[in-house]
DNA sequence: GCCGTTTTCGGCCCGACTGTTTTCAGTCG
């Protein structure tokens, strides 16, 4: 039973309590159930591993009821109670759930009207009734709703997943400069997951500044590569891009932006607590600004900035990466913010491939030492590593490989030699690495004489995702303990829409690089990410110490450090914690093997 | 069903948009 799933019962009871007759409480037991599932699918260990330690009720939403249910779950397997809840429901009900713009309500209208009961294949059956036109027949739909429903069905189907990152922020760009180019635009950002720089990004959301709403959405709707328009308001409206993507977009004026940008940063959790938090303050939040109850014909107080409408809170203003109800409010209240890492701070990448033939088991990089070093120079680096994945095992004997490492060595220390003649006399060195691959057994795939012409080892998994955790978590300990092995590249190896990460025990593995001082990647690949934040936050917990690093295979990759960064913020990692931030005197005494 | 710096009882975030209505329910973020 997987966290997903937990989170997918959850969610179904609560649909099926939506269903029930009731006054307030089942309303609010409907909310109770929703949260658990939130709760449940954001959890950073496993529930199971939760539960076997018996704290289920010591997770925030889970309380004596819903931890005694997830008691019987994974006891038995199921739960007796849910199944009465769930009694007289179809089973297809909650597959048309996922059909956006179709609820509870709707769907279970739906299967009853239409008889569709099995859970298999309900959407197409949906799909058929829809286009035979036998929706628009049933009380309280008509022809708008039946063909919105074909709409968003063909549109799930198209759907490959959230969009990553960096792609997020491409389409973002775009959008942002067709809404400037309209004169009442006054400003127009980017904001939702995509600025709290999450890994992977639903919906693009963009608040935009004017005194004419109504203009700005036209021209909002006239954005030339979008495939139809979902909804045109007075001061919001969405469209839909080739692929899916969808653009939501918000209309504030100036003076109120602040509030606005406030609103639409999201979290939608960290929102809510929010004005949880001001309702005990006497104070009701919306994206209009704050609000004081006890006088309601008070106009609301605007905010031009998010800063002001922080400290109306009485909070300090929290950085969006932060806003996830992960505890930033408190923080916020006591001063006790962290003070996080900036692109500026970085100072190395140790993480680069170059196209030194170095006769690789993977894919080799595009440029050449010189160039990456030059690149590094530009980028206000003092100190950078070559990694090359090692020399492959079957393609050559052992004699050549250490031939291979060798010449290496050599080219990498006459660019250390002759880098005080070039323009880049601030780098300080250039270290010479190896990205090593942990066969599944935990040994390093190079001979071990092979390690005396390295500085250092990434030591990283790239085969046998498929071992159970506690192998894996020994495999990865013992790569990890040869001398020459400081850091643990991609840790978790998840393949963001691909595949998922390993599972280790983190206690183990944080406990042994804190003692040992190893350190553990941020890899910033686009479809890596990896350490994922919220294990950055448990690694920083447990003061274990990270790299930020690039992974380049060609020149232009070095600039998506932004992204690893990104996820140390979300982490709330300080300088303290990234050693690649640590300036060339700090950082060689720590790097020294 | 959860939760606690006014509370172990009595509260529980706030608003926009749409379609099908004729004042609103449902859905979404």
């Amino acid at each position: 039973m997987t966290n997903q799933e937990v989170a997918q019962l959850l969610r179904a009871v609560a649909a099926a309590h939506q269903l029930k007759p009731g006054g307030a409480n089942t309303r609010f037991r409907v909310i109770a159930y929703q949260r658990a599932a939130d709760a449940a699918e954001h959890a950073t260990s496993e529930l199971k591993d939760v539960w076997e330690q018996g704290k289920l009720d010591t997770i925030p939403s889970f309380g004596s009821s819903i931890a005694g249910y997830l008691d019987e779950l994974f006891k038995t397997g199921s739960v007796r109670h849910f199944k009465t809840i769930f009694a007289g429901l179809p089973p297809a009900l909650f597959e048309l759930l996922q059909v956006p713009g179709i609820g509870v309500k709707t769907a279970f209208k739906l299967t009853k009207k239409l008889g569709i009961k099995d859970a298999s294949r309900a959407i197409e059956k949906l799909e058929r009734a829809a286009r035979e036109g036998k929706i628009r027949t049933i009380p309280g739909f008509g022809e708008d709703s039946e063909a919105d429903i074909i709409r968003s069905i063909e549109e799930i189907k198209g759907r490959t997943g959230r969009m990553l990152l960096p792609y997020a922020n491409q389409i973002a760009d775009d959008v942002v400069s067709w809404l400037r180019k309209h004169p009442v635009v006054v400003r127009a950002d980017p904001l939702g997951s995509l600025r709290r720089q999450v890994a992977t990004v639903g919906d693009v959301d963009i608040a935009v500044a004017s005194k004419k709403p109504q203009e700005v959405i036209e021209h909002f709707t006239k954005y030339p590569k979008k495939t139809r328009v979902l909804e045109a308001g007075g001061q919001t409206s969405s469209l839909v891009l080739p692929g899916g993507a969808q653009v939501d977009l918000m209309v504030q004026p100036p003076q109120s932006y602040g509030s606005l940008l406030q609103h639409f940063t999201g979290s939608k959790h960290h929102n809510i607590a929010l004005r949880e938090f001001a309702l005990k303050h006497g104070m009701s939040l919306s994206e209009y600004g704050i609000r004081k109850i006890k006088n309601q014909k008070l106009k609301i107080k605007n905010f031009s900035s998010e800063e002001e409408f922080y400290k109306e809170l009485g909070l300090a203003w929290i950085p969006p990466e932060l806003r996830e109800d992960a505890g930033e409010i408190e923080a916020a209240l006591e001063g006790k913010l962290p003070k996080l890492i900036d692109i500026d701070n970085i100072r190395g990448d140790l993480h680069l491939h170059s196209s030194f033939p170095i006769k690789t088991s993977h894919d080799e990089g595009m440029d050449s030492f010189q160039k990456m070093v030059e690149r590094a120079g530009e980028l206000g680096y003092e100190y950078l590593g070559f990694s090359e994945h090692n020399p492959s095992q079957s393609g050559n004997t052992k004699k050549q490989i250490l031939e291979l490492l060798k010449k290496k060595k050599e080219a990498i220390e006459k660019i250390n030699y002759s880098r005080g003649k070039s323009e880049n006399k601030r780098i300080k060195k250039v270290f010479n690495g190896l990205e090593i691959d942990i066969k599944p057994d935990g040994g390093l795939a190079i001979p071990e004489e092979g390690f005396e012409f390295l500085d250092y080892a990434i030591v990283s998994v790239h085969s046998s995702f498929r071992q159970n955790k506690k192998e894996q978590t020994k495999r990865v300990i013992t790569g990890l303990s040869h001398p020459k092995a400081k850091i643990l590249g991609h840790p978790t190896t998840r393949r963001l829409n691909r595949r998922e990460g390993i599972e280790f025990d983190w206690e183990q593995i944080f406990d042994f690089c804190k003692k040992h001082d190893k350190w553990l990647e941020i890899n910033s690949w686009f479809d890596r990410l990896d350490l994922p934040d919220t294990l950055v936050r448990e690694a920083v917990n447990h003061g274990v110490k990270m790299v930020i690093n690039t992974d380049s295979h060609q020149l232009e990759h070095m600039e998506i450090m932004r992204y690893g960064v990104s996820v140390a913020r979300r982490g709330w990692a300080t300088e303290t914690d990234i050693v690649n931030t640590w300036d060339w005197t700090k950082f060689s005494k720590a790097f020294s093997m």
